[in-house]
DNA sequence: TAAATAATGAACAATATGTTGTTTATTTAT
DNA sequence: ATAAATAAACAACATATTGTTCATTATTTA
């Protein structure tokens, strides 16, 4: 029972892939017309049903194909189980950071400019998440800390996410350890002391 | 020349707007009609169309009202000459959450859950930043820094709107003033400081 | 070579958009 | 109070897109 796939199924969903990618980047997702698709991969447009429900249904595949991608380069990262430590969000930005680079022009379509696709920034950001808490021993902080850890663990979120995004649309204008040792640094020492800048007194 | 605005284009526009974040909060903008803006505003579909281009440029004229306001909360806050001071970051941050907290239901609809509308969230953060950096003097740091300014200012605001969002998002979990209070802290001293936890040795 | 199945092409109903007239109702100015 | 101006309603239209059905053609696998 070893079936394997017709080669005709395999050729038209990835150049249905191909274009979808291309028409994201070219007109935004929104814009795109599912015989747009099918004028760029060069079939039918009803050949387009028989392989994708709609149009979020290709985006959704396509997302969570990128995506599990990212996890495995994820899940390697080894765990600290001191909560939020400095040595794993610099190794987990790297490998967010390097991953991306070995599919740059998907990820530039689906979290640059006008064109980008929230759903798309979200998950990411609970891959992060879910792997910064990873190592978060529940019995540890709760009590004692004087921020709210939820607090804590939204800001860790949406900085790594905008740190990415941000070397993303510039065109990665430094290495990727560099801004991982960059980020990593300002999150655990505080923007002005990493930035060198006298700190104020905290309160009088 | 005193021409007040015939009345009825108010009352039509207002509940056209009505209608309009109603619907939002119903069933996400990219699913709204024209015709159940119609409908739900108890106008003629024409009637729209008397007002307003589209779809977007409601949109847009809707945004661009909400956010000036929020400008003119963000201006009024005092600048610190101490870039990204500490002080300034808690009082922007408690500004923005008390404008919003007047106008909960309206930035509920933009920002929060699927429904979000994204280029809202990218507005506010332009708002923010732009507030960030203006007593920041670029003759001073620029060349002594170890951290990249650009890093640091996309740093600060998606953290920034991380926070807000967490905040609308789980329906004000912290008054506004301690969210500030945190925010700022954990920014300025380090995650780690911030939460009492003892800070790794920085490279051996 | 035959059976299975992927892809095509044409047609269809349903829905939404944006526009153009004409008519009705309301407001503003005389 | 009445007339002129104009907002709103109503109907109709061309256009575009979606998702489906069915018969036909082409390609692949057995």
């Amino acid at each position: 029972m070893n079936k394997k796939t017709d080669l005709r199924i395999v050729r038209t969903k990835q150049s249905i892939r191909k274009a979808f990618y291309e028409l994201i980047q070219e007109k935004g997702y929104e814009a795109i017309t599912i015989q747009d698709i099918a004028d760029r991969a060069m079939i039918n447009r009803n050949t387009f049903y028989l392989h994708y429900q709609n149009k979020p249904d290709l985006l959704d595949i396509c997302m969570n194909e990128l995506l599990s991608e990212l996890k495995d380069a994820v899940v390697l990262c080894p765990i600290s189980m001191n909560p939020f430590s400095i040595s794993m969000l610099e190794t987990v930005m790297q490998a967010v950071l390097e991953h991306i680079s070995l599919n740059i022009t998907f990820y530039h379509s689906m979290l640059i400019e006008e064109n980008r696709i929230y759903q798309f920034q979200a998950k990411m950001e609970t891959i992060v998440k879910d792997k910064l808490i990873e190592g978060w021993n529940p019995a540890q902080g709760n009590s004692t800390l004087a921020i709210s850890k939820e607090l804590l663990l939204e800001y860790l979120g949406s900085s790594f996410m905008g740190i990415v995004i941000w070397w993303i649309k510039n065109n990665k204008p430094l290495p990727a350890d560099e801004v991982s040792y960059q980020f990593s640094r300002i999150v655990a020492y505080g923007h002005l002391r990493a930035a060198g800048i006298a700190v104020e007194d905290e309160k009088k």
